[in-house]
DNA sequence: TTGATTTTGTAACATTTGTTACAATTTTTT
DNA sequence: AAAAAATTGTAACAAATGTTACAAAATCAA
């Protein structure tokens, strides 16, 4: 088995190809392929092992009332699935897991994993980060959601795009997906797009949109 | 200083009285105290520390657009405060947290921390469920929120509330404090109640509802 | 390139939610 | 018990969003 992708994984982050094959090679474990839009988890199934996108890339989904599927997220090669509900008093998929791609899985069983992390101070130090970089993504999408207004809700986003000083950023998706993101009609992401736009806060061309006017967005947002 | 209330804490949970004391004594940590409505910490400053609530009870709050306060939790003795911002990428507060009643706080910096987590192997597996915990806390939120009509949120809100197959429970807060919870209007959620109510699937008196069709109100969350 | 498919813009109208206001009721305090 | 405060019910109207539909534009595939 060759694990060095695994270099870039979260989990195994800041240690050397050698070291993580020797401790892969003293933990129990299987491997699992799926076809691209094969589902790996059904909302509600028990979480008894961590599973590692061994290649590939997955996507968490909810079902809303009316039937519309809200993506929650992407997690491409090497992130791990359903880390943050191996522990804790409800272990169970919050989610349906289906592949986006062709996926192969490296899955742990947990007294296994435990016994892992016991033994490594730095893939504790790995799962902390990742286990809390959950709550931290959770808690970054509630601020979205709990903005009334579609336009908050692109401010906010906007504004979170381009804290690092940039002017321009792409939305690396349509217009379909943001609205699923946010869990509103796909015309009214349209509509609210056009309207920042005629008041003059952004320009957007194509994909593309550039911020013109960061304190109104602000505005927007905190008053 | 007296631990004994401590046993109750998640992060000490199975642990005797003693062996926290034990424990506690051999890790340096300060204590601090907060007049009810005091400020605690602001949105977007650095957590550098593990907070242990001692006695009282702390909220976490946002500011939305319009300046609506939005609840986000509260923290009673003896919850932890950031616990799942005291590791990962982001490591700064993602609300503010002000004190609801009269509260002292245990304080336990970072590294000091990580000894603790180091040398017992229960106060790891204690802290795994607390930050994973906080996941799941926020994941069932998002739940709420993806919803969008007020009944689909209440629907879903109601028969979370009686997973256990009871047929009645108490609001355990005022109509404004759920339309806050929920980032609706209050007005809105009274509405909202009313037409569960008027159409036969729910029974409000005061603040205990009663399920009438369980059936009809999953099915607002799943048609 | 050409044709097919996806994405976007936009309009008309229905529905939901927010806002404001005030009275009725309940709860808390004195 | 009486008074004060908080909570709830409700109405009228404004604003925002959803729904549906279709054409224009962009992208993708052959």
């Amino acid at each position: 088995m060759d694990y060095s992708q695994l270099v870039q994984s979260p989990l195994f982050r800041g240690i050397s190809s050698d070291e993580i094959e020797k401790v892969l090679t003293g933990t129990s474990k299987k491997f699992r392929k799926y076809k691209a839009g094969e589902f790996i988890a059904f909302s509600g199934e028990p979480v008894s092992s961590l599973m590692i996108v061994l290649y590939g890339v997955v996507k968490g989904e909810m079902v809303d009332y009316s039937g519309r599927v809200i993506k929650i997220e992407d997690i491409p090669a090497p992130g791990a699935l359903a880390s943050a509900f191996l522990f804790g008093s409800r272990t169970f998929f919050p989610v349906n897991v289906v592949a986006i791609s062709d996926t192969e899985l490296m899955i742990i069983e947990k007294s296994d994993f435990l016994k892992l992390l016991m033994n490594n101070d730095r893939i504790l130090g790995n799962f902390l980060d990742m286990i809390s970089n959950r709550s931290q993504f959770l808690s970054e999408k509630i601020k979205f959601l709990n903005f009334r207004t579609i336009k908050g809700k692109l401010a906010q986003y906007i504004l979170h795009q381009t804290m690092n000083g940039r002017l321009s950023f792409n939305l690396g998706m349509t217009q379909a997906d943001l609205a699923d993101y946010f869990a509103v009609a796909r015309p009214s992401i349209a509509r609210a797009l056009k309207e920042l736009e005629d008041e003059g806060l952004i320009e957007a061309s194509g994909k593309v949109i550039n911020v013109l006017d960061r304190k109104s967005l602000a505005q927007l947002i905190s008053d």
